[in-house]
This record gives C-alpha cells, sequence and structure tokens, in this order.
RNA sequence: GGGCUGGUAGCUCAGCUGGUUAGAGCGCACGACUGAUAAUCGUGAGGUCGGAGGUUCGAGUCCUCCUCGGCCCA
C-alpha cells in the first residue's frame, strides 16, 4: 500500500471490497443479440439434446401460429410461457425438447395472394391451382423465416432448424391419412349447410370476408294457412315475415316461441280490394300487429287467443302449394325457436334451412321432431352456384336470385306474383337495412345451401366410446387443465357442439383426399371398400414425395383409381380442402408422432384460452376420432394481452405494445419478466406504468447480482464445515432449503409469478436490506483467515449458483450473462441443472429464532431513525444503543448473538429489565425497549465502526484492535 | 342476446375451508450513507377489497341483483 504525501494509508485498498466489471445497466437491446450469436455459435439446442440424452423425455408441444405478419405481444406471451416450462424442465433433469410450429394453409395467405394477383391485374381463377398453391407456400415460408427469427430474438430455445410446418410434404400426407383414416372409419359424410356465396366470384366466403352495407331488399309479409291445428284456428293462417321473398320456394318451416303471446285477429276494414279483406284470420304476436296492420292497410281486431299448446304440432301449408307445380306440396311444421324474438316481423319466423344459420341449426338440432310428424328433414339445394334457381324450387326456371353483376334478379318478383296469385301475399314493402356484401367485389352475397363434409358426433359404434362426443368427453376427464376451469370450457364445447364441418371451398390447403361415386354416394376409402388401405397409402405416398399437390395434378384421378375401381367414369375426385383446423389438430400425428426426439402423448398443449374451440378443441376431436384419447396429458390456457386499463389494445386507442418495440427499447428479459410476474391464468396487462414496474424489478434484481458476483471475486479459502457456521449463515442456507422447495414445486405447477414475487422479496428484504448489509462489514473488513468470512463467502456463493440457476429460465439472457462474469470458463447457464439443497440445511427452529431476532433489531432501527431523524447521527455505525429486554422469548433468542453486527452499531449494550421513560418502543415488539446512545471512542479508518480500542496497534494508529489485527495478517502474507 | 370468466393500494401480486385494526414488493414522499453510488439503507403516506342489497354474532371471502371488462358463440 503506497503512502499519500501526509503518510495516510488508503485503507480502502485493504478491504475486500465488491470488484466486477458485471455492468449496473444492463443494455439489453444491445447485449441480448450479442448472448444469441454466442448460442448460435456453441449450437446451444443440439447441445443441450445431447446433453440430456437418455433423460426422461418431457414434450411440451408447440401449437403452430399462423404464417402471417409479424409477431404480436400475444405471440410474445405465448411462446415466453412455453420457453420458461422448457426451460425449466431441462433443469429439472428431464429432457425437455421443444420443437416449434407453424401453421401454414388455409384463408388469410389465399386472400394476400389474390391481392398481390389484383394489384397486377391478374384473376386468381386464370391461373393454373398449383401455380397458386406455390405461391402461398412461397408466402407462408417467408413469414415462417420472419417469426423464426423474432421468436428467436425473445430467447426461445427450440429446434429451430427442424421446425413442423403443416404444409411440409410429409405432413400434408399424414393430414390427407388421417383424414382417410375418419372415412375408413365410416365417420365422414358428406351433407350439407348453408354457406355464404358470392353470386359475382362464384365462391364461398368466409366471416372474415364480408362487411356489412346498406342495402335496400323487398320484404313480404305471407300467409301459411293452417292445415292442421285446433278447430278454434279452422281457416286461419300463420303470418310470417322476410326481408328475402326468393327463400320462400326453401321454406320448410315456422318458428313461434314460448315466450311471445299471439292473438286470433280477424281484418275488420281493408283499404285496397287486394290483399287481406274483411272477415280474414291471421294469427300474429299481440305486441307486433299494429305495424303488420298497417302495413297491409287494413284494420283488425283480436277476436281469440293463441296458446303455445295451439301452435305445438301444427302443420301448415306452403303458401305456393297450390301453385300448380310438382313440389310444394309438403307439410310445412310448426317449431319451437329460441331465435325468434318480438323485435320485428310478425312472432312467427319463416324458416328455410338451406338460407339461413338460425334456420339451419333449428332444423337440424329438431330434425328427430319432424321425422316423427312423417315430415322428410332433408335440406333442398334451391340456388344454383351462378344464383338461379334449381329444380328444387319449382315453377321459377331460370329466374335469377342474384345477376352476375351482384344486381338484384327476378326472383322476389317472381316469388311475390306467385303469392298474390295463392291469395297467400299478407302485405308487402321495402326496408334498408345492413345486408352483408363480399368485401372484394362489393356486391351482397346470399346463404345457400352447399354440399359439405362432416365427421358425425353421435354415430355410433365408429369410435373408442362409441361416438366421437362420448369418446372425447371421456378424455377430457383423464386430461389435467391449468387452471382447472378450462375443463369445463372444453367439456361445454364438445357438449354442445354440432357435427364437425371438414370441407372448405378453397385452394391453400390439403384435400379431402377421397372419391365420391355420383350414383350411389359411396365415399372411398371408406368402410365397406376392401381396397381402402391401398387407395388411402397410394395417395399418402404421392403427398409424401410430391406434397398435396398431386391430388390436382393433371391425370391424377386416374393415377390414384388405376386398379382400385372398375368404372372410374363413376367416381369423382372430392376437390374441397380440409379446415386449416384439422390440419392443426393433425400436429400430434405428423409431428409427435413422427419425430424420435419427441413422443406421443404430448405431457402439455399451451396456447390461450380462445383455442378452446381452436387447437385444443380439433386436437381433441382429431385424436378420439383415430386414437381412441387426447393427445395430451395435461392442458394449460392463459389469458390475453390487455391494455393497462383492461381493456383491448387497439391501433385508433394508441395503446398498442408490440414486443419489437419493448425488445428494441428495453429488452427481451424484461418482457419475460414480465410475462413470469404476472398471472397469466387470467388476462394479462402491459402499458408504459407495467413495463417501468417491471424495469424497476429488473435493476434491483441485477443490481442484487452484481454486488454479489463483485463480493464473490474474492479469495472465499477453505471450506467451513456447516457446524462451524455462524447462525446467520446457517439461517440463509435454511432459506435457500426452503426457497428450494418452492421453486421445485412452483415450477412444477407452473407458477411463476410465485416463483418471481419469492425470490425477488427475497433478494430484497432477506438479502439486500438484511443479510449483505449485515454482513459487509465481515466480508470487507474480515481478514483471510476469518471463519465467519470465509462461512458468508461461501454462502453468498451456494446463493449465487442457485438464484442465477432458478431464474434463467425467466431471465435466459441476462442470467446467462451474470453465470459468465463468475464462471467465464463455463458453457452457459442453461447446460446447468438445479442444485440439490441437502437436508441438513433445513433448520426450522433457527428460522424461528432468527424471526425474534429480527424483531429486536427492528426496533434498534426504528430508534436510530429517530435520532438520524434529529440529526445526532447520520450512519449506524454511530451509534451504540442500550437494549432493554423484559421478554424471556426474546432475550433467549438474541443471547450470545452479536447485536451490534446484526444492527450495524458499533456497539450494543443489553440490558435485562425495565427500560427507562422515554425509551423508543414499537407497539408489536412487546418487552423491548431502546436508548439511542452515541458510540464512545473514535471512528476506525478501516472499518469506520467507533470503537474504544482505536490505536491499540500503535503500528496502525488509526484502527480499531480487530482492523489492526487483520492489517498485521495482510502483512505476514505479503498483501500488504 | 347466450356460455365461460374476472374486477383487493398508482403498478404487479398474497389473502386456505367466512373470524382480531386487509398484507408484500415496486413506485411515490421524506431522511441517511457516500466502500453495491445513475447504487445501497431507513421511515412514511396510499385501499368504503367494482357497486347495491342479503345470509351470519361476524364477509374481501357465501347468495342475489347491478356495473365495467375479457374469451368464445349468436
Amino acid at each position: 500500500m503506497t503512502d499519500s504525501a501526509d503518510n495516510k494509508i488508503d485503507y480502502s485498498k485493504t478491504l475486500n471490497l465488491p470488484q466486477t466489471d458485471f455492468p449496473m445497466r444492463a443494455g439489453l437491446p444491445k447485449k441480448e443479440p450479442e448472448i444469441i450469436e454466442r448460442w448460435n455459435e456453441m449450437n446451444l439446442y443440439k447441445s443441450l439434446r445431447e446433453d440430456a440424452k437418455g433423460r426422461e423425455k418431457f414434450v411440451l408441444h408447440d401449437g403452430p401460429p399462423y404464417a402471417n405478419g409479424n409477431l404480436h405481444i400475444g405471440h410474445a406471451l405465448n411462446k415466453t410461457l412455453k420457453d420458461v416450462i422448457t426451460r425449466s424442465f431441462q433443469m429439472r433433469g428431464y429432457d425437455s425438447n421443444y420443437v416449434p410450429g407453424w401453421d401454414c394453409h388455409g384463408l388469410p395467405i389465399e386472400w394476400k395472394i389474390e391481392e398481390q394477383y389484383r394489384g397486377k391485374g391478374k384473376n386468381k381463377d386464370e391461373v393454373p391451382i398449383n401455380e397458386f398453391r406455390q405461391e402461398c407456400r412461397d408466402f407462408a415460408a417467408h413469414w415462417v423465416g420472419v417469426q423464426s427469427e423474432e421468436f428467436l430474438r425473445l430467447g426461445i430455445t427450440g429446434d429451430f432448424e427442424n421446425p413442423y410446418l403443416t404444409m411440409n410434404f410429409d405432413s400434408e400426407a399424414i393430414i390427407a391419412g388421417e383424414l382417410m383414416k375418419f372415412a375408413k372409419s365410416g365417420q365422414l359424410y358428406r351433407g350439407s349447410k348453408p354457406i355464404m356465396w358470392s353470386v359475382v366470384e362464384q365462391t364461398a366466403l368466409a366471416e372474415a370476408e364480408i362487411e356489412y352495407e346498406m342495402y335496400e331488399s323487398d320484404t313480404v309479409w305471407v300467409k301459411f294457412p293452417i292445415a292442421k291445428g285446433p278447430d278454434h284456428l279452422k281457416g286461419a293462417s300463420i303470418v310470417i315475415w322476410t326481408t328475402t321473398p326468393w327463400t320462400m320456394p326453401a321454406n320448410r318451416c315456422v318458428c313461434y316461441s314460448k315466450k311471445v303471446s299471439y292473438g286470433l285477429y280477424e281484418v275488420t276494414v281493408a283499404e285496397n280490394e287486394f290483399g287481406p279483406q274483411p272477415g280474414d284470420r291471421s294469427i300474429f304476436a299481440d305486441s307486433l300487429v299494429g305495424e303488420c296492420a298497417e302495413k297491409a292497410k287494413v284494420e283488425m281486431k283480436r277476436v281469440g287467443d293463441v296458446s303455445v299448446d295451439d301452435l305445438k304440432g301444427m302443420v301448415l301449408d306452403h303458401p305456393l302449394k297450390g301453385m300448380g307445380v310438382d313440389g310444394y306440396q309438403f307439410k310445412v311444421p310448426m317449431l319451437h325457436g329460441d331465435h325468434v324474438t318480438e323485435d320485428a316481423g310478425t312472432g312467427f319466423v319463416h324458416t328455410a334451412p338451406g338460407h339461413g344459420r338460425d334456420d339451419f341449426e333449428n332444423w337440424v338440432a329438431k330434425r328427430a321432431e319432424i321425422e316423427a310428424l312423417g315430415i322428410d328433414s332433408s335440406i333442398p339445394f334451391c340456388v344454383a352456384d351462378d344464383g338461379t334457381y334449381t329444380d328444387d324450387a319449382p315453377g321459377f326456371p331460370d329466374v335469377k336470385v342474384i345477376d352476375e353483376k351482384g344486381k338484384k334478379g327476378k326472383a322476389n318478383q317472381a316469388v311475390i306474383t306467385a303469392l298474390i296469385g295463392q291469395n297467400n301475399l299478407f302485405a308487402r314493402g321495402r326496408v334498408k337495412h345492413e345486408y352483408p356484401h363480399s368485401w372484394r367485389s362489393k356486391k351482397p352475397i346470399i346463404f345457400r345451401n352447399t354440399p359439405q363434409w362432416f365427421v358425425y358426433m353421435d354415430k355410433d359404434g365408429v369410435c373408442e366410446k362409441g361416438t366421437l362426443r362420448n369418446t372425447a368427453l371421456a378424455a377430457i376427464e383423464e386430461t389435467r387443465f391449468v387452471p382447472a376451469l378450462g375443463k369445463n370450457r372444453l367439456r361445454g364445447m364438445i357438449e354442445g357442439r354440432p357435427d364437425w364441418v371438414l370441407s372448405r371451398q378453397r385452394a391453400w390447403g390439403v384435400p379431402i383426399s377421397v372419391f365420391r361415386n355420383e350414383e350411389t354416394g359411396q365415399v372411398i376409402p371408406g368402410p365397406e371398400f376392401d381396397k381402402s388401405d391401398e387407395l388411402s397409402q397410394r395417395i399418402v405416398e404421392a403427398f409424401k414425395k410430391e406434397g398435396a399437390d398431386a391430388w390436382y395434378a393433371e391425370g391424377a384421378k386416374k393415377r390414384f383409381l388405376d386398379g382400385i375401381v372398375d368404372n372410374q367414369e363413376q367416381w369423382t375426385k372430392v376437390n374441397d380442402i380440409l379446415d386449416v383446423w384439422f390440419d392443426s389438430g393433425s400436429t400430434h400425428a405428423f409431428c409427435l408422432e413422427q419425430r424420435e426426439d419427441l413422443k406421443w402423448p404430448a405431457d402439455l398443449y399451451l396456447e390461450g384460452s380462445d383455442q378452446h374451440r381452436g387447437w385444443f378443441h380439433s386436437s381433441l376431436l382429431e385424436s378420439s376420432g383415430t386414437r381412441g384419447r387426447a393427445p395430451y396429458d395435461a392442458v394449460l390456457t392463459h389469458g390475453f394481452v390487455m391494455a393497462e386499463d383492461g381493456t383491448k389494445m387497439s391501433k385508433s386507442k394508441g395503446n398498442v405494445v408490440t414486443p419489437q418495440e419493448v425488445i428494441s427499447q428495453s429488452g427481451a428479459d424484461i418482457l419475460r419478466l414480465w410475462v413470469a410476474s404476472s398471472d397469466y391464468s387470467e388476462d394479462l396487462r402491459l402499458g408504459k406504468t407495467i413495463l417501468q414496474t417491471n424495469i424497476d424489478s429488473y435493476r434491483k434484481l441485477r443490481n442484487t447480482l452484481r454486488w454479489m458476483l463483485g463480493t464473490l471475486s474474492h479469495d472465499e479459502g477453505e471450506e467451513v464445515a456447516l457446524a462451524d457456521m455462524p447462525e446467520l449463515e446457517r439461517l440463509m442456507l435454511h432459506r435457500i432449503w426452503e426457497l428450494d422447495k418452492l421453486v421445485n414445486s412452483n415450477y412444477d405447477s407452473f407458477d411463476f409469478k410465485r416463483i418471481t414475487r419469492s425470490l425477488l422479496d427475497f433478494m430484497v428484504l432477506e438479502l439486500s436490506a438484511f443479510y449483505f448489509d449485515v454482513r459487509k462489514d465481515a466480508l470487507y473488513c474480515d481478514g483471510p483467515s476469518s471463519v465467519r468470512r470465509k462461512a458468508a463467502l461461501q454462502v453468498v456463493g451456494h446463493l449465487f449458483d442457485r438464484l442465477v440457476t432458478w431464474m434463467a429460465p425467466i431471465l435466459p439472457f441476462t442470467m446467462e450473462e451474470t453465470w459468465l462474469s463468475r464462471y467465464p470458463d463455463a458453457k452457459s447457464v442453461h447446460f446447468e441443472q438445479f442444485r440439490s439443497c441437502p437436508d441438513e440445511w433445513r433448520d426450522d427452529a433457527l428460522a424461528t429464532k432468527w424471526k425474534k431476532v429480527r424483531q429486536v433489531r427492528r426496533v434498534v432501527t426504528g430508534a436510530l431513525e429517530i435520532e438520524r431523524r434529529e440529526k445526532r447521527i447520520g450512519s449506524s455505525l454511530e451509534a451504540a444503543p442500550v437494549v432493554y429486554i423484559n421478554n424471556d422469548e426474546l432475550n433467549t433468542a438474541i443471547n450470545g448473538l452479536d447485536m451490534e453486527e446484526i444492527c450495524i452499531t458499533s456497539d450494543i449494550e443489553i440490558s435485562v429489565g425495565t427500560a427507562p421513560d422515554g425509551a423508543f418502543t414499537l407497539d408489536d415488539v412487546a418487552g423491548v425497549a431502546v436508548v439511542p446512545q452515541l458510540a464512545k471512542g473514535e471512528k476506525c479508518a478501516r472499518s469506520w465502526r467507533v470503537t474504544t480500542d482505536v490505536g491499540a496497534d500503535p503500528e496502525f494508529p488509526e484502527v480499531s484492535a480487530r482492523d489492526a489485527k487483520v492489517l498485521q495478517e495482510l502483512k505476514l502474507l505479503g498483501k500488504l
């Protein structure tokens, strides 16, 4: 130590002050990419796999995000949760492999390509389908690349070099194979359903392709003569109201509601000579009859009640029954419908099951009831692709509902004329209302019955537990749900759902690779076809080699059917594609089952709560239908990310937070800390304030680790046995032991916020504010031979190793940086396992005792605070208070302890007995009173403690006896 | 409109089967230290537990209604 000019020693140079290059400020946005680069260089993912070879597998199966557009905050939340789980299981001793996946087929990508076409003035229909498909494929591939990079930037670890894609040839082959399993087991059937159809584009449209615009519709009030009903209603009619007169030929029933009050009304005065005339009797909802009378320009009086019992079982004639064509002679039943309201109309709802969603659903739900009445429940196909009536709507040949330009056709007028001819038109009018239009052509669309492919939910004998529904419900019971409420939600949906529609009339997807016999309706592969396996295999093999494009290639039909069927002419190759939910529902088949490094079923599926209707749902159905159980043992759901006020993020409100901006401004670890400290079982909130809270937490955490690093930079000396350690060290080991249990069990139950909270609180309350604060004197000032110092260093080392590994799954970047700072030769913290904590560390009695010690300490600190307020002291080392203890328990607790060390004062006098008046007390610590006093003696120039033995060693006159001894020791070692 | 679900200090979270004056960390204010220093330590102020009824000796915790929000349907 160099003496300065005035011959004074710089004692700070003789201390073991913290020394570290580990920066206080993280600079994560810059630092994190460097760490990623390091991981890439060592190929961290592959090394981890090799490292974990042979260990028990833990498989979290990735739900595939859709491959279009950049990541949003929801993706970040989802993938971070997955990553925390993957990493924590890896560090807890499993081989925890994670294979990311992407959903690549489907509508949104088709739109984008079509949009590009329109920009170039091209038309999708003029492009060969496989050319179009290739462009979709390229588009998806591009976004897989972009998202992959973004996920990696978030610190996600996984097999990003070999992800699974639904559009990989192998995937497409197996998806088709899965579909054919449904076909072969007799679970697949061809039915029909009304869908939104654009006549102009001659294409089906999805909900998202629809926009609502004002539109003027023709409206009609139509009489349905009662054919069978109670006597007092004989000769009367039920009147319905509709804004789509063209759907009258497709009418199959009329719905009423139990909640509506109906009456029988008779016309008393009629303004016109046409339409309803005096004496005509009809039934209306009492609340709506006035408006109806007005529209028909008549006056009516109520002549009787109509009860629900009167309506139940009633049968009507079709209003076009008498128009002289074959086809309207069927019976029209009255059915109850929950969708019937008194908002508008007549209180009765005209039901054309082929042209409306409610209509269809109510009709299908009541199928048994309808059949029991001896009525055919099949749904007619009344309108063709081009908007023209078909033979299923007899009497209107060549009449169009909508023409090729999107203009109204003659259908409404023709129907109205026919109704007038039958004297069944009660009134007519026009109404302007919101009506669905194609967002592309801006032309009105129609609901139109079309053939679709379904899977039976309730067909018996085709599935493990009889029906698919029962099989799936049983599978739900076998699954663990986190949080538990998810089970009810999924169960409710499976219980109530209709048959599963698989088909889409689209181009970018896996085809429904079956053939249908147009005459017999037989489908192959199928249950009664002996070459099903051969056919199925042939298709799968082709798809594996060429992708699903093989289905659309020239000569595909011949290629697949040669030698399979005798007369290929009879068979039609189905051109529909599979709904993308079937693709993703099959990931377990083409990813989990196929990859050697994974397993089936997965330990865990993890997605947002919307996936109860999505991926959890379709995976469950797919797997139940083909394998009789769920493809997962457990399902974890998380909520959605909201803005700070709890409402949805929206561009217009300007409260959208993107992962990209958080990462570039604060770093991925900040985002990850936010995830790990939030309650993901509900919706989570994110905004400026919340981000700042996490930044602050991060700083505290980082600084605490930094201090440990600095402290640990000094020689730890030889190991101190547990029994030789001071109580304070043993207390900390006990706490580590407790935290070890807490951390492990909460990683196991996926409760990360508990881990984060506990560790942060521990670092703040017990380390920074207590243990470290107390031990600074020993760590900085004690000499190399001090057992106290060696023990403390050892404990800090234990703390460091555990805290850093425990937090590595949550903060992979920072913990890597921290770990490498202490262990520069280590490969990566991510190869570490959570260190075990010996049971010898546990000491409950000691913990109880020290709770009491800290109570006494609180009183001392409280008393010193007053002194500080009054400017009598600054540092607590200036004080040497007297502690009066009048409490046996507390007295026993502190007996034999260096209370001045624990309270960080220069001296403490313990006095058993009553305190003088005016001594400082705390309400909640009975029997402890403190009288503050200034420490006697001089301030030691080295330790800053005020002692009476400063100058005891004439060689070091400025320091206390303890410090002089240390200096002598250092001198002996040649370190001075 | 229906199903499921949530609303505890400025922020994030604890509060088990109903039981003393509702807790913690952060933030904030004030103070101390200047050997964790754009750090560290201490003290303090913040809540009619979304609102209103009800059950109970007693409710943040149970029931009903209302309100605001979320997901999924319609």
